[in-house]
DNA sequence: GGCCAGGCCACCC
DNA sequence: GGGTGGCATGGC
């Protein structure tokens, strides 16, 4: 089985951080889709085992050629940061489908990520081609075609609630609309791309930059992090910002202020951080 | 059962 | 430009 030697990579923390969707694991591996071919994965301590899809894609998949100590060492500048940086160290910003990246993020809206992934994969059950790979029966993810001439009935049996539109919508836009090519574009401008669709708003736009279109600076902010940012550092946001209620350009500017062009590195490590902190505190009031 | 979830659109001022 | 109600659905 060919492996890479992957230092300061933690597969777990990678794929289980909310950025993804749809890696279901069976015995030490964990099967999910790389460059639209299923694939299987497995870690053990520095190596990355692999089958299905060349080295390359799978190198570019887990950003395994970023110098991701760097990128550490230059966001964790204060406690919170570095607390989080410690306890999920590897974790690393994915490459994904743009594509699937972007349905995956139109159903994230007001919703938890058990729903995500119900979603996700109803969609793929019935729209994507059924494969056979390494004795398991699976579905790759649907075509842009295949989702934009469903009709709104069949797809809300993928209990898409009112995304039903978005997705559909996204569908049709593809044909006529290069994502892959807004790789190229400055973060401003991709990001105002993807929102002249409908169902894309700030959030799923910033979402789609950072986890697909290699835009490290975009700083998504749902209720977790907005909680987080509040949480951590509001009162650092308050003396730049004299307000009481922090609006999503407020947090980003912020964002951009404290940890620059690696600012959806932080954001990432404090969403992983924050929920399970948060969590627990919840736990200890009860 | 009621609240909440990796928000957005339409509409308001 | 910035601020609210409605929205489908399932998890907990």
């Amino acid at each position: 089985m060919p492996f890479i030697k992957a230092d300061n990579f933690s597969l777990v923390h990678s794929l289980f951080s909310g950025q993804c969707f749809g890696w279901q694991r069976i015995g030490v591996w964990y099967y999910g889709e790389i460059a639209g071919r299923p694939v299987k994965v497995s870690q053990v301590r520095g190596k990355l085992y692999f089958d299905g899809v060349e080295e390359r894609e799978v190198r570019k998949y887990f950003a395994l050629n970023e110098n991701i100590e760097k990128i550490y060492s230059g966001i964790a500048t204060d406690p919170v940061i570095e607390n989080a940086v410690e306890e999920f160290r590897g974790l690393r910003i994915l490459k994904q489908d743009p594509w699937v990246c972007s349905v995956s993020f139109l159903c994230s809206i007001s919703c938890n990520i058990p729903g995500i992934e119900l979603q996700l994969r109803k969609l793929k059950h019935r729209y994507g081609t059924a494969v056979e790979f390494d004795g398991h029966r699976m579905h790759l993810f649907p075509r842009p075609v295949d989702i934009g001439n469903a009709s709104l009935k069949e797809l809300r049996k993928c209990s898409l609630g009112f995304r039903d539109r978005y997705v559909k919508s996204l569908g049709e836009r593809m044909g006529g609309f290069e994502i892959e090519e807004l790789r190229d574009k400055e973060y401003a401008e991709a990001k105002d791309s993807l929102m002249e669709s409908f169902g894309i708003g700030p959030k799923v736009a910033d979402c789609i930059c950072l986890f697909s279109l290699d835009k490290t600076e975009a700083f998504p902010i749902d209720v977790w992090i907005q909680r987080a940012m509040v949480g951590y550092y509001g009162k650092e946001i308050r003396r730049m910002i004299p307000k009481t209620r922090f609006s999503y350009k407020d947090v980003q500017k912020f964002a951009w202020e404290r940890w620059g062009k690696d600012a959806g590195y932080a954001q990432q490590f404090l969403y992983v951080y924050s929920k399970k902190d948060l969590k627990q505190k919840g736990r200890n009031e009860h």
